[in-house]
Formats: structure tokens, sequence, C-alpha cells
RNA sequence: GGAGAGGUACCCGAGGGGCCAAAGGGGGCAGACUGUAAAUCUGCUGGCGCAGCCUACGGAGGUUCGAAUCCUCCCCUCUCCA
């Protein structure tokens, strides 16, 4: 395909192009010798489940396979069996070679729930890190100076505000960037957090004579609380294994500004549809629906995406109950139970304190009757649906 | 090696002997409303069969009728000096 026009695909939805005309060059050479790009994005391999936040990411790559270009998914193993203590968060332990394998099996089979895997190298930098002898190590610190390392945002601002850095974080970008020297990449992707990380590696590669890589940076997705970036810690994510419901119903949950963000970052609708629901044209719960379906279906297929749309419509629009309830047996410890406790024993509330809450405020359904009484009892001689809010639901029968 | 600052709940952050289960914000949850698990408003947000008790302000001791607050030691982080 025309460089140009490639560059106008992989151009959609990124935060940054270092440079564009680096990028272009290497486009129309790719064009002329018909080579192949080789494109490069890194994964730690401490989290193994993916989210949304991860896609955007990946779904660039996707657009780059597609167009023909070779994909490096490479699997941060080495880094990930030293640990990361990222800022102030306590020292991740190390994770073993085991862990780290089996981390890189889920991940990968995640991933190409998107990618083709028929189409994607995957390559672990322990392949050629641990390989590295002490004397290469210093050689590679002997690259940067602390200065430079320095000019990192997050390093900066834990410097100036007196939060700790450790040593061994200054050998994370020199690892990554030489990732890069070693894999050839022409292009590398990352997130905006990454990008000093992603000049290192043209730093790197210039220094041991290759043409530096171009960088792109995608945006970092907001969480749904449209706050945090999303992540898995701070529990604002929708992983992409989760069921069709939970991905339609939690997109459905994100407020209608954040929805014109991930139409922007997540969605592959076309230019014109994304321009008229931000114009206001399409009803935001409408283009909200548009998008679930979207996602849904992308991790799924068509057909259970739609079927969580009706769901959801039945349960929050008409108060249906849901096809599925999941079913719980509690141990009976006696003719009846109190109503907190029942909660509590099925996974509704976490402490009684809390049950006895939910219960104050109207929040507990009993066969669908309001339970107003905090102290209310019930029989263990039959079962219940029992509901939380608006939507937990579950039935539960008791076991002598 | 010396001098100083600091460590508070899920997160940020106030509080410097009793009125502190700890202000405020964020996040989360519930209710009302609706367009939906949007927005907005209101309430809740340590545990315990709960007008009471127990556990909690980095850790361990101590002073005191009473400690997140004062003292001692320890651990951790940072700043300046050497």
């Amino acid at each position: 395909m025309d460089p140009k026009k490639q560059l106008e695909i992989i151009k959609r939805g990124t935060s940054g192009i270092i440079t564009e005309g680096e990028l272009l060059k290497k486009l129309a050479y790719s064009v002329a010798k018909g080579k192949p790009l080789r494109i490069k994005a890194g994964f730690d391999p401490t989290a193994p489940d993916l989210h949304l936040g991860h896609t955007v990411l990946i779904q660039k790559l996707k657009h780059f396979q597609d167009l023909g270009h070779h994909i490096l998914l490479l699997i941060g193993d080495f880094t990930g069996m030293i640990g990361d203590p990222t800022g102030k968060s306590e020292t991740r332990k190390p994770l073993t070679k085991e862990e780290v394998k089996a981390n890189a099996r889920t991940y990968t089979t995640q991933v190409f729930k998107i990618l083709d895997e028929k189409k994607t190298e995957v390559v672990f930098n322990s392949e050629w890190m641990e390989r590295l002898t002490s004397t290469d190590m210093i050689n590679l610190t002997a690259k940067y100076t602390v200065a430079r390392m320095l000019e990192r945002d997050d390093f900066h601002k834990r410097y100036t505000e007196g939060r700790p850095i450790a040593i061994h974080e200054f050998m994370y970008p020199l690892i990554q960037g030489y990732d890069s020297v070693v894999l050839k990449a022409d292009v590398e992707l990352g997130g905006t957090d990454q990008l000093f990380n992603l000049l290192v590696g043209r730093e790197l590669q210039r220094e041991m004579g290759q043409e530096p890589q171009a960088v792109i940076t995608m945006p970092l997705l907001e969480g749904l609380d449209g706050v945090q970036k999303m992540s898995k810690s701070y529990g604002n994510y929708i992983g992409i294994t989760e069921a069709p419901g939970q991905i339609f119903g939690k997109v459905m949950s994100v407020s209608d500004e954040l929805m014109l963000r991930y139409y922007d970052l997540l969605s592959d609708a076309p230019k014109e549809r994304v321009e008229e629901i931000r114009a206001g044209k399409v009803h935001p719960k409408a283009a909200k629906e548009e998008l679930a379906l979207e996602l849904a279906a992308r991790f799924w297929d068509k057909q259970l995406a739609e079927k969580a749309r009706e769901e959801f419509n039945a349960v929050f629009q008409k108060k249906e109950l849901p096809d599925e309830i999941e079913e719980v047996t509690i141990q009976a410890e006696g003719q009846s139970m109190w109503i907190a406790k029942i909660l509590v024993k099925a996974g509704l509330a976490k402490s009684t304190s809390e049950a006895g809450r939910l219960v104050g405020q109207g929040g507990v359904k009993v066969d669908g009757e309001k339970v107003a009484d905090v102290k209310a009892e019930f029989s263990t001689g039959k079962s219940y649906l029992l509901q939380v809010g608006k939507r937990f639901f579950k039935r539960v029968t008791f076991s002598c």
C-alpha cells in the first residue's frame, strides 16, 4: 500500500510519532524493497491479565500487521524476573522462571484474540539478556548519564519530590533500548509513559551503528472511573477475558464523556461515525451501546455481544431478572439465619457490618421484596433470590 | 559519619495528649431521579448478632487516669553537609 496511506492509518489514535518523517521514509523503503518493517512492542509478564488499556497498543499493532509488517512481541521476562519496584509501590517480589513462563503463555493467548498468531513473532529478552556478562552490562550503563536519566519525567518528579529511586530502575530503559538493538527494530510502540524508554532505544541503536527506530506512543486509557489510568490494581479495568455481559455492562457504566475517549482509542468505527457521536447527533445511550457491542464482539463474537445487550436492557431498563443467576449453597446453622450473615455467605457483602449497611440503605431485596429490617431472619428451609443493588443477583439454598 | 524532615484508612492528605474509628478530596457502594451501571442530588465507606465491645495512624516498648499525638529503641524514605 502507498506509504502515505499507510501512515494515515497508523497515525489514527496515536499520541505521538517520532519522527513522522522518519517513519514515512521507512514505509517508503519498505514498499520499494518489498520488505516488511520490524515492529516491536514490549510487555511485562508480571500481570497476566490483559485489559482494554493494553488493547489500545495491540490494536495498533494489528493495524501494522494488516498492512503486512512484521510484529515482534517482546516478553520482558528478564526484567520480570528481577522485579520492578516502580515508584512507591513496594518492591514487587521477583517472579520465578516458571511463573514468568506461565504468565507469558496466558498473555500471548490473550493477545492472539486480536493479533494473527501466524504472523507474529514472540520473543523473550531473557534469551539475550542472560548471556550478557557483568562487563557487558557495565558497558551498557556507560552509554548513558545520570543527568540524562533524570530527564525522564517520572524520575525527575520523584527526584525533586524527594521520593526514592532505586539504582536498578535506571537499568530498565537501558535494557529496553538494548532489546531494540538486538531485534533491529524499525519501529517501537509504547504507551506515552514509555516515551523516554523508547527514545533510549533510538540512542542506543545510533550508538551501535543502526538506523534509529521510529517511535510511536499511544495514549494511556483512563479506567472506568475516568480519572486514573486503567489498571488491574485500581480495579477500574475491563479485562478482555471477562464475560460478554461484563464487558458490555462495564462499557455502559462509563460516563458519556469518557465514552468519547474510548471511541477515540478503542473503536475501529468509521471516523465519520465518531464525529457524529461527538457532535451529539446520536443519543449517548445508543452510542454507548454501539461501542459496548463492538468491544464485546471483538473479544467474543457478534451473537454473544448482542445477547449481552438484550440482557443489559432487560435487567436495567425493564428491571427484569438476568438469564443466568449464580446459585450458592449455604450451610444452615439452625432454623433460620440472619440476613447479614446470608449476604456474607453468599458473597454479596464483605462483612456483616457492610451487609447491615446495605440493608439499612434499602439496597437488599429477597425474592423481589425490599428487606426493611436489619435484623431480619430467614428460614433455612427455603431457597431465595437475593439482590443487592441493581446488579448483583444470587440464588441461595441451604444445606444441613 | 553529622544535622534535619517524614511514614496516618483503598489512594491522596489534615490532625501535634481526651471532643479521634481520625477533617477534606478521590475512588468504591447504596438510594432518589433517569437515558444506563451516564450526569445530578443524598447517604454510607474498620470488625463484631452492633445503644456496647474489639482492632487500628511504620514496628516494639514506655510515660500518663487517658497516646495517632509525648519519651526510648528499631525499621523504612528523603534533604543538606562531609
